[in-house]
DNA sequence: GTAATATAGTTGCATGTGCAACTAAAAGCA
DNA sequence: TGCTTTTAGTTGCACATGCAACTATATTAC
């Protein structure tokens, strides 16, 4: 509410959002384009894939992708329909829902990772070196809510 | 198609999803809660804004904004139907169409501009100094497809 | 000049997304 | 215990988005 926002500080939202945009755009086309799991499908399937037990309640699976509840439960839906999650009722909150990976869910992001490796390089870290890379991790982890204040 | 990426390649990537995500998640909600205009009309409108005679060819706004061309033509009906552009048709290409931004459309902007400049500084620009902000305009105005290669 | 090809923009269709409303269950409180 | 408030997840609805198909115009090749 106070100070008006510097220049340069403008100018890094706006790339921000460009490099996103262009960067996702591409990366969307080429997954598309190999048959594989696109960015939306394999952000879930990953998020699973590093949570204990491959198993996650919807609302954490929610937080962790960025998406609304009512958003998540369809892309549940979704996934579950091609076999790549299940639902489980959790056993000490009997309101809640537990998304499972299964080992076809396991399969697919296998398939789909050396295409995302690949078109992640071609189409960002080609541009940066590993020191520059970390440099960008460590400005940007400051954005993330929880992580902060 | 070569060598793997780094891990530290990965990570910055993952960095830029997120603090993309969350960034914009939350600076949508405080426009939403101001009553003003969304991020994806903000971002036309201000294309416009900057362009010679506020006015641009619909596939260069559609670049300019990272949206299809379809996904164009339809943001553009929307806010034809608000009054903050109007078409114009081509005089040097009977199949262009311009987009012009009308003077509602430029008090629109205005209008937004003090909630969305405070959002930015709250969830993105509070965490980095001027210097650190050059650093990342200077790393991320790589990825733009057109200034590289 | 005319045919073949490419480009600009719009539309039908299928699909993805969030908000608000809803049901069910848990937690707080007396 | 019984009542209120909060939280988890799903669904109805409205709207946004991309792809493919289409029309109209421009460009290229001969």
């Amino acid at each position: 509410m106070s100070k008006a926002l510097s220049p340069d500080a403008l100018k890094a939202w706006r790339r921000l959002l460009t490099a996103h945009s262009r960067a996702t755009a591409a990366i969307e086309r080429d997954l598309e384009r190999a048959n594989v799991l696109p960015l939306g499908w394999y952000d879930v399937l990953y998020a699973l894939y590093e949570a204990p037990d491959n198993c996650l309640r919807m609302h954490e699976l929610a937080d962790a992708v960025v998406l609304s509840r009512s958003g998540l439960t369809r892309l549940v839906d979704r996934l579950d329909k091609a076999g790549y999650v299940t639902r489980a009722p959790c056993p000490e909150d009997r309101r809640g829902q537990h998304a499972v990976l299964t080992s076809k869910g396991k399969a697919a992001l296998k398939q789909t990772w050396p295409v995302y490796e690949n078109s992640i390089r071609e189409q960002f870290a080609r541009h940066f070196s590993d020191a520059e890379a970390r440099r960008i991790s460590g400005l940007l982890e400051r954005v993330f809510g929880d992580a902060s204040g």
